[in-house]
DNA sequence: CATACGTGGAA
DNA sequence: TTTCCAAGTAT
């Protein structure tokens, strides 16, 4: 018999119905993965706790959003604001800066919401489930995870990864969405009293590392005695998921206009919706229509416009193709833009779409500048 | 309950 | 190339 069974049965044996907290908890002990925002284990263990602030921001980064993607930002803003405090006195433009990139933009006015509403609580987080849940931009699984990672409460946390572990280990044939209840009445009854927190993370890491969309390492998994999906054969199968909708192509045009100094000429998208609060290059609107090619006819005010290419972009509900157009103007921005000079432009609020655009339009245009 | 909301990396 | 989908929330 390997070690880790005999570590198992011993578990069982103490923990009984537990025991799959416990294997689990165990596992996480020798295999967690270090990141950033995270207090170890065995640095927990000792006493240590996480800085609320720091938890709730990974979580918010977190959403949607992978740990690659988040660890750079993270750095960033803990940087530029170590505190709720410091992220409430900054402007928010700074922050839709700083979270240009990231998607989701909604995320970032409501993290700024929400820190001015925590600072001016006195700058504590609160230390509920339930009065987390009522700060804007912190849901069902944001507030369920503070709770737990920052203050130990023993919340039934339920994200991407818990869903596809509990859905395996219980060969759970509902298709998701209609199964969440189930999903979370059955963590719930998982969650144990002690190191509820870590708990929460290694059922993440898990579903991260080991119990994966596609090729699960069942050999390494801790609860493969457990797993019913397993005894069914094709763990792979599981969490079942309807099937979706088509992605939907729409088209544009974008006008890129260039000034002798190398401005460029930028305006503000409203401040709800998609891409809501970010900068963007003048544009038509997106429309589904997929039989003329956009043309200079379409352009915001006139100028020697010259068709510079094409790009494409895919968001969550549609496909986009963008006509580019290039021109050199002179003189003041038109109401509702602005000029951003050169060696701003990097800097500026451009979702990735823009980005795109705009080295279309003018290569190299978006990168990084050498500060003089 | 359904839909809107970004992006990039992996297979 | 295409498809999937990653620590979801708001409406």
């Amino acid at each position: 018999m390997a070690p880790q069974d005999q570590t198992r049965k011993a578990e069982k044996a103490v923990y009984g119905d537990r025991s799959i907290a416990a294997s689990l908890l165990g596992w996480y002990d020798a295999h967690h993965r270090d990141l950033p925002w995270r207090v170890t284990p065995s640095a927990f263990a000792r006493g240590t706790r996480p800085d609320p602030y720091r938890v709730w921001l990974s979580e918010v980064m977190l959403q949607q959003t992978t740990v690659e993607a988040v660890k750079a930002y993270f750095w960033t803003f803990v940087e530029k604001w170590p505190t709720v405090a410091a992220l409430a006195a900054a402007p928010a433009e700074d922050v839709m800066k700083a979270w240009a990139g990231l998607g989701y933009y909604s995320r970032a006015r409501n993290l700024k919401a929400c820190a001015d509403l925590v600072a001016r609580q006195g700058g504590r987080f609160p230390d509920t489930e339930a009065r987390l849940k009522e700060l804007p931009g912190i849901g069902a699984y944001t507030a369920a995870a503070i709770a737990a990672i920052a203050f130990d409460r023993p919340a039934a946390v339920v994200d991407g990864n818990v869903e596809r572990v509990i859905s395996r280990l219980y060969s759970i044939e509902t298709p998701l969405g209609e199964a969440k209840p189930e999903i979370r009445a059955l963590v719930e009854k998982l969650v144990p009293q002690k190191r509820p927190g870590d708990f929460a993370q290694a059922m993440m890491d898990l579903g991260a590392t080991i119990c994966t969309p596609k090729r699960p390492r069942c050999m390494l998994c801790p609860l493969r005695e457990d797993c019913s999906a397993i005894l069914a054969g094709d763990p792979e199968r599981f969490p079942v998921r309807l099937p979706k909708d088509d992605r939907p192509l729409r088209r544009g045009a974008t006008f890129v206009a260039e000034r002798g100094d190398g401005a460029i000429l930028l305006r503000k998208r409203p401040e709800k919706g998609l891409l809501g609060g970010m900068t963007e290059v003048p544009t038509t609107a997106w429309t589904a229509r997929a039989d003329g090619a956009t043309t200079e006819d379409a352009a915001p005010f006139p100028a020697g416009w010259r068709r510079a290419g094409r790009i494409g972009h895919v968001f969550t509900h549609f496909a986009l193709e963008l006509d580019v157009f290039h021109a050199h103007i002179e003189g003041d921005a038109p109401d509702g833009h602005f000029w951003s000079l050169a060696h701003e432009i990097s800097g500026e609020a451009l979702p990735t779409v823009m980005k795109k655009v705009i080295e279309a339009a003018i290569p190299g245009a978006t990168k990084k500048q050498r500060a003089h």
